[in-house]
RNA sequence: CGGGGUAUAGCGUAGUCCGGCUAUCGCGCCUGCUUUGGGAGCAGGAGGUCGCAGGUUCAAAUCCUGCUACCCCGACCA
């Protein structure tokens, strides 16, 4: 391609509202423009890109045995009603829908659990069919709350979304852990550093779930991991082990505490001088489900934070909010700040978190305005709730697997999520089949999705330099620009574009600069966009010498013209 | 959804508080000449419903009211 024929408007000034380095190299380039908030056209060069992840996607899924498919983006109301999620979604203001002209109810597809299993249902009847894997790599829509980080966070993109069905546990496992092994060659193939944690379903639901995330400090997404034994964990799921903590056994009595105003956990301990983790703070929660509401009082020890999707899983409710001021007041009969499990409303269900399990002598609300407790003690002033893991994880807690070494954090950006889902979808769908002993018995469901489109902003957050992209070779748009120092007619020029047609009839992915702008534009935008290989023609043209630079070790290498087409051919083929 | 902010040429902006001449500057664009090893120089030129609607005024980019879009923080969210 010669770039005097290439939609490519390359600016010199950053986006202004641009924030991740990704989003501002791909719209410096414009190989990426914002058409509305959440939405944007790809241009011809990213295109290129995105087509490559695509084909890389497709050819291990094909290794992997899946086959791909194409479902509708726009799917009726009823199918998501039979799943049961389309209060869900629309609850949750996540998702796109409309109406055709005969008011026909319809959602723009966040997901396709749906879709996959009602095409899977209609022809599958006996486990002799399975297993079987689908996919396909289609746009999707979610009406995102706050579209941001350019690629990262879109309200379209392009996913690549596959589902498994079985007829027994152990033929879901073993697809599960072909899509995982799958995964591993995808990212390796694009060239991605990643780590695979163990994470929370949210709402596609199902039991086990990992995801793929890749390494970098703008991700949104928080991982704690353990050094020593592989233990690797998305915070909204993580566990850990805390420190043992002394209570001495002072035998002192319990004692109410006038607290003027002293609400936080934070002033209170400055007002008492009672260490935090022997506080036991006092969180109202409102679980909210499709019919109901229900109130829940957490305690927890006031050191630690609650960890709300925890909560959410345990009571399996559509959202868990924090109780608002007003509630609170109305329930507890005392302000914010004095909750506590004494003279708790029996209309709220008290429960713990197994930190407080230990804890003696600590500090707590009575939902007395202005008053708390001190020296309480479970078992002798209050009989201790039920407790469960709700504790929000945190760096420097010890490994929950090996118990030895702390965890540490990083950031990482989401690129893919593989489910067990089981049978959630295929009950309720009646996606059913006749097992060996002539049973009918819903299949066993996966779902394995990618951000296909994510990769690029993921990519682009991994390699790049203070000049721009560095793009991976697996999916640069081109692997080759060459650049004549000069555009008029004569040596230099005539043997840059007779090697530039050389290269092109070979196979090669070559881009030919041959616009007639300066030396330093041409170079400035070569790096920019992040081609891997840059290939300038200059004086020593008639010496019979060019210079090849490589983008990502900003290595310059001068060459016989001769001896270019075999040095790149190894150079792409390692 | 709450809080904060922005909207002036393709892009980035000055002017807005304190109303007043032909709306500022840079990049980009067009023509010509000179240039070409790190985003070229000179000369000339085109390009604007000042987000939209209404109001106040002799006079509105500027003041008032309403609306819309976009951005940031939070909440929220595969």
């Amino acid at each position: 391609m010669k770039l005097s024929k290439l939609f490519l408007f390359t600016t010199k000034e950053f986006p202004k509202d641009a924030e991740i380095i990704s989003d501002k190299y791909l719209r410096k380039s414009n190989l990426l423009v914002k058409s509305h908030s959440g939405f944007f056209y790809y241009s011809p060069l990213l295109t290129r890109s995105l087509h490559k992840i695509r084909a890389i996607i497709d050819k291990e899924m094909e290794r992997a045995g899946a086959q791909e498919v194409l479902m509708p983006i726009l799917m009726k109301k009823e199918l998501w009603e039979e799943s049961g999620r389309w209060d869900n979604y629309i609850n949750a203001k996540i998702m796109f829908h409309l109406r055709n002209r005969k008011d026909v109810e319809m959602c723009l597809g966040p997901t396709h659990e749906e879709a996959f299993t009602d095409f899977v249902r209609r022809f599958i009847t006996s486990y002799k069919q399975l297993p079987i894997i689908l996919y396909q790599q289609n746009t999707k829509f979610r009406d995102e709350i706050r579209p941001r980080f350019g690629l990262m966070r879109t309200s379209e993109f392009i996913m690549k979304d596959a589902y498994s069905f079985d007829y027994n546990q152990a033929g879901l496992d073993a697809a599960y852990q072909t899509m995982r092994a799958a995964y591993k060659r995808i990212f390796d193939t694009i060239g991605l550093h990643y780590i695979i944690v163990q994470a929370d379903s949210g709402a596609i639901g199902g039991s086990g779930s990992e995801e793929f995330m890749v390494t970098a400090d703008s991700g949104e997404d928080t991982i704690l991991y353990c050094d020593d034994c592989d233990y690797a964990a998305n915070v909204e799921k993580a566990e850990s082990l805390l420190d043992t903590v002394i209570y001495e056994e002072t035998g002192t009595a319990i004692q109410k505490l006038h607290t003027p105003d002293i609400k936080s956990v934070e002033e209170l301990v400055e007002f008492t001088k009672i260490p935090n983790n022997q506080m036991i703070k006092t969180i109202i929660f409102k679980m909210i489900y499709e019919d109901r509401e229900k109130f829940v009082a957490v305690l927890m020890r006031g050191d630690l934070e609650i960890n709300e999707i925890k909560l959410q899983n345990l009571y399996d409710c559509l959202e868990v909010k924090k109780a608002s001021e007003e509630e609170v007041v109305t329930l507890t009969k005392a302000q914010v700040g004095f909750a506590g499990p004494f003279n708790l409303n029996p209309e709220i269900e008290l429960i713990g978190d197994h930190s407080i399990k230990s804890v003696k002598y600590f500090l707590c609300g009575l939902n007395t305005t202005d008053y708390h407790y001190i020296n309480v003690c479970f078992g002798r002033d209050i009989a201790m709730p039920k407790t469960y893991e709700l504790k929000l994880a945190r760096e420097h807690d010890l490994c929950p697997r090996c118990g030895k070494q702390r965890l540490k954090q990083k950031m990482g950006i989401e690129v893919g999520h593989i489910f067990k889902l089981g049978t959630k979808y295929s009950e309720k769908m009646n996606a059913l089949i006749l097992d060996e002993a002539g049973n009918k018995v819903p299949m066993k469901m996966g779902c394995y999705g990618i951000g296909t489109s994510r990769i690029i902003s993921a990519a682009i957050e991994q390699h790049h330099d203070d000049k721009g992209i560095i793009w991976p070779i697996a999916i640069a748009p081109y692997h080759i620009t060459i650049i004549p120092t000069i555009d008029k007619p004569g040596v230099i020029i005539d043997k840059a574009e007779e090697i530039y047609n050389k290269l092109n009839d070979n196979g090669f992915e070559v881009l030919f600069d041959d616009r007639g702008v300066s030396f330093g534009f041409k170079m400035k935008d070569a790096e920019l966009i992040g081609i891997p290989y840059i290939v300038v023609f200059g004086k020593k043209t008639v010496d019979g010498l060019c210079e090849l630079t490589i983008r990502k070790t900003n290595q310059t290498i001068e060459m016989g013209i001769d001896k270019l087409q075999d040095f790149l051919r190894d150079s792409l083929n390692k």
